[in-house]
DNA sequence: TGAACATTTGAAGAAGTATTCAAATGTAAA
DNA sequence: TTTACATTTGAATACTTCTTCAAATGTTCA
């Protein structure tokens, strides 16, 4: 259709209930963390614990380069945080919101059965 | 890290109380419909009042078939649902849970501010 | 039936992303 | 200081995914 064609009011009544754009683009950011199986794995696994680098990547299976990378992905979006400890860094939630947003998630999830 | 230089019981405590696989696939499934800022404004958009293509697209500022592909991923989701009126589609939310989702991830993008 | 409109579909291109490997960095212990 | 270990980094590759364009489908109305 188009963009001229129809009530263009109506459409302006619904863009001015939006958020912004750069708040949309945050949010969409936000989920994206939880977007990726091994991303929503680490996740799941400091909620049970903090671990280090190489036992996440022990329990997930992969090598230590991929959940580095992963971690430093997380990182950048503040949800985890790595503390150094001798030559170890160990790694845990850094954002109260992850538990709920996935828990919340979860229940969405295993309803769908 | 080797796979088996540390601790092993230690990571297999941890997945023992992981989600199935299925399931964190399926959760990072669910994430990723809100994880691009397109789709999460459509939804968005829909949570307002139901809209059609030609609307939805007037409003993102996009053509009508980057919206329709889009509301095909959405509705592969079972996050839309799309009813044929005449020659138009109107679409609207297929899940409860999508507002409580979102609205939490507003909360907390809002926050870090 | 034919013309106009709304939506969907498929193919194509561009951009982004996850994983791997090899090498670099940093720390601890011998 | 050398060696071993844990993690990070960068480059390369394979894989997705988003958007666009053109064409197809389906609907209404003249």
């Amino acid at each position: 259709m188009d963009k001229t064609t129809r009530t263009p009011e109506s459409a302006e009544a619904v863009r001015s209930r939006l958020p912004d754009d750069d708040t949309i683009y945050d949010l969409a950011a936000l989920f994206k963390m939880f977007g990726d199986p091994t991303r929503a794995k680490i996740l799941s696994c400091l909620q049970i614990r903090d671990l280090y680098v190489g036992e996440l990547a022990d329990i997930l299976g992969m090598n230590d380069s991929a959940v580095s990378h992963q971690l430093r992905v997380l990182r950048g979006a503040k949800l985890v945080k790595g503390t150094k400890e001798g030559k170890e860094v160990r790694y845990s939630l850094d954002d109260d919101h992850v538990t709920k947003i996935m828990e919340y998630g979860l229940t969405h999830v295993n309803e769908g059965k």
